[in-house]
DNA sequence: ACCTGAACACCGTTCAAGT
DNA sequence: ACCTGAACACCGTTCAAGT
């Protein structure tokens, strides 16, 4: 209800858009009644990161290529992130969703280490290491300027490319193999 | 003389402390008063960005050993950033610092990189994965939870010994041989 | 349960004018 | 060059009151 009138703002003018009384001005009401559906705006934005990441296609836990299922998980993360622009931005300024679907992808991702034979005290630092990856490149892509030479902006092609090579660089490393 | 100012209402208030009218308060001046020594509040911070980084620790680009001189180099950059816990989520916001210390780096880890027999091609396609680990892995120490298991939050020292983790499956991956 | 009116305590920025 | 007064166009949030 509220959320996609909050989604539409965001799809329309960006983060800045995104304010509670241009919310209540779209729903044809007073800005303080949007408090009546949602407890602050962070938690309206809360709710509306975690939602996003059900778009996401997490591969079964028992794919037979264990690797190549976690590359395609993140490749998938990736993909929805930079879809949506605007959410990047947001998923830094908190540091990661933490709804049900964020927790979902996170225990899927654990399954697939382990079988792909991370050892246990690992998994959860090989997790965290391929998130900062997956959201930092996303980031990277929508922003487009991490990069020291800003003359030479590169493109969402070769940002995709570089997340890529990055992720099978990680991948490589983790599983203790040369980067295929 | 106004960027001290800002540095120390950061260090005080953090990020949110920050704004031209607390400023301008603390300068005993008109709000407007600010406009005359800065462009605008985006300048700013570039400014206070780019200034962190002179900071950082940057072995020569004639290290003996250029793996570990670029790890030496990312860990210090890490530990700079962490020290500043609001300059990160600037960092964050704004996809990282253009000034003219933030170039200096970028050449340094270039040079070393090509060293290590990267190809020219892959240097600036590993420089950004490593940009993007070492700022994503400060914004989780900071924030504390891209985790999703929020009941768990992991320490300041457990984020640093997971980023240094990362770093070496990173190097290992990039220069093709087993991580260390 | 859900809304309104009114208010509080703020923002960044601009413009014209002063010294 | 650097400052002020006044204003513009906004914020998120709370409180008391209405239906």
């Amino acid at each position: 209800v509220v959320l996609r009138a909050a989604r539409e703002l965001l799809a329309e003018g960006g983060i800045d858009a995104l304010s509670m009384r241009a919310l209540a001005g779209r729903l044809q009401v007073a800005p303080n009644a949007i408090y009546s559906h949602v407890e602050s705006k962070t938690g309206l934005l809360d709710e509306l990161l975690d939602d996003t990441l059900a778009e996401v296609h997490a591969p079964p836990a028992t794919a037979r290529d264990p690797v190549a299922a976690i590359a395609r998980l993140m490749t998938s993360t990736y993909d929805v992130l930079v879809a949506r622009p605007d959410l990047v931005a947001l998923y830094l300024s908190r540091q990661g969703a933490r709804g049900p679907n964020a927790i979902r992808l996170g225990e899927r991702m654990d399954a697939l280490l382990v079988r792909a034979g991370v050892t246990v005290t690992a998994t959860a630092e090989a997790r965290r290491v391929l998130i900062v990856h997956t959201i930092g490149f996303a980031a990277f892509a929508t922003g487009a300027a991490i990069d020291p030479d800003p003359a030479r902006p590169i493109s969402a092609t070769e940002s995709r490319r570089n997340f890529d090579r990055g992720l099978r660089w990680l991948l490589a490393g983790i599983v203790g193999a040369p980067p295929g």
